[in-house]
DNA sequence: AACTGCGCGACACTTTTTGTCGCAACAATG
DNA sequence: CATTGTTGCGACAAAAAGTGTCGCGCAGTT
């Protein structure tokens, strides 16, 4: 026989979060696929058990009850979240913030709570710690958009399960959103604040790409995707669908004034980078670098910081 | 009496990671803390009972047996990672990497694995889920230094307990490190790849900055470390320390081609911003914005994309 | 009104857990 | 090298928790 605690944990594990559900039935059904023989009897008596020690609720309007953790319910991490860890989580959510949208990190949110917590509990703490950690992300952070919570669930889960959906679908400028079925759902991209869907529609051919926060309502459909023949994310960005074309990789020659340079030292364009001091006192940077439009906005930004030698337009 | 299953939860939580260890005596007291009344005796036949079930195990070469999680033990959530989640990680995961330095990952990895993992075994799947996720970082991105492992735990630890530290710190262009010796450390600022500690030394008053990589061995001291009078880290962030000043907010006026403005529709730079599409198809824009750096660099990127009308430089 | 599926109490039985005691192994000490 | 204090752990009996099974009664549904 299985160790009680061993049929807990499974239990805990296989408990969805919130707004989903399971029954003990089915729950009873998942341990025995997983190795652990038992009976819905026991099931629900350990349900009931651990949810007095566990956030975990039966949801009794659903006949067959549905067992699902309570909706709040804190993360706990096993082993427990180190200081490290808890600050490293604290960066990340820091810096996140601004790359994705709110609804995507509502998922994260629990994880950075229970940082937030550990530091709190942290023993022999002075002070207090969210004084003492900043995060400075680099660039202009622009306002992001909202991504429908339902809309985000069911297109991951379509894209995973590599079913078709149907959307209603508001372009920009549309008034009324449009209805689109049988989509094929085929790549998720994220950019920055932005996340794309990558798709075609109906039984065609070209991939299109659709804003995730455009969708207004999505469902998923029983049918199989269909992939285009061929088609791969990678060389479907590397086609600079994005805007983001890869070039070939070239020798950058540029001047910098001794400011500009000055986080060069630490942070290196790249690997074989060489820098060499002026007698003006400004820097030339020689490093071979690929050559992108990300690289030319970058270089763009120093304004007359930087005077560029190779030819960077092509 | 509290419920088995209460005490082996409390003990896997209180267990530690790897190098640290815990010894049964000390559980007991942490549990007695906790509101959990038990003997080490059960405490004992408990761990060695887990032990066999979770990846923990007793250092058995101290004699007091040192009790911890094994080596590269899986981080395990509860509630367990569903899909949603699991993806959020992915995306936070591929942001992440050019923003931290690869130490401070190293702590967010059992959770990435656990999401890949995750999205492996997610039942009815087709196709590998990596061949449809990807993350389009924005900017340019430099090659980040490596920050020492054991100097990262023990600053992060010195930081947070608010002790003093003795560190060996190579300046950029020294030959061999300079020891100093009882710098406070005041805090912790992450600007993209570099991670700053901002410090005062001895007892003097002016709060430096010391980037983490460049220290090479840290030592934190017994002595409690001193803030100077009504330091505060965000009006030290304000007042420029970081190239970051942040101005007032004015008025931008500013022309972009209508490529270039394309996606301002989608992200607006400000909740008030107002597009005005003129006569020759180019777009005007308006927004109240701080008048920080990061401005002046997001349009100078866009070159002559982009006519700025306000005046920008103060 | 009859039916059906489900939660749950009850029961007898099995397995775990618990506190206590004591022994053997080990480490440090004189 | 004996000694002394500590530590892990086996043993044991009592207490608690978990298990499989059965069947009653409560809601929806037909």
């Amino acid at each position: 026989m299985t160790q009680p605690i061993q049929v807990q944990w499974a239990l805990l594990r296989h408990v969805p979060v919130h707004p989903r559900q399971i029954t003990a039935a089915e729950l009873t059904a998942r341990l025995e696929a997983a190795g652990i023989k038992t009976t819905k009897r026991s099931v629900e008596r350990h349900l009931n058990n651990l949810s007095g020690i566990f956030p975990i609720d039966a949801n009794d309007r659903s006949r067959p009850f549905g067992w699902r953790w309570s909706k709040g319910a804190e993360s706990m991490s096993l082993p427990g979240m180190d200081l490290q860890t808890a600050l490293a989580f604290v960066a990340a959510e820091q810096f996140l913030e601004p790359l994705l949208p709110k609804s995507t990190m509502s998922y994260l949110e629990p994880h950075f709570r229970q940082a937030h917590s550990t530091l709190a509990s942290e023993p022999d703490t002075f002070g207090e710690w969210s004084d003492k950690v900043r995060t400075l992300p680099r660039g202009f952070s622009l306002q992001a958009p909202d991504v429908d919570a339902e809309v985000e669930r069911t297109v991951y889960e379509a894209i995973l399960k590599n079913r078709t959906l149907s959307i209603e679908y508001k372009g920009r400028g549309d008034d009324a959103p449009k209805i689109y079925d049988r989509i094929n759902p085929l790549a998720l991209v994220y950019r920055d604040p932005l996340i794309y869907l990558v798709v075609t529609f109906w039984s065609y051919d070209d991939p299109r790409q659709l804003l995730l926060h455009r969708i207004e309502h999505a469902e998923m459909l029983e049918t199989e995707a269909r992939t285009p023949e061929g088609f791969d994310i990678d060389e479907y960005i590397a086609d600079g669908e994005f805007g983001l074309k890869t070039g070939e990789t070239f020798r950058l020659e540029a001047i910098f004034t001794s400011d500009a340079a000055a986080h060069l030292y630490e942070t290196p364009i790249s690997r074989d980078q060489r820098l060499t001091e002026l007698d003006d006192g400004r820097v030339r940077v020689e490093a071979s670098v690929p050559r992108t439009e990300e690289l030319v906005w970058w270089l763009r930004g120093f304004g007359d910081q930087v005077e560029v030698i190779s030819d960077i337009d092509n």
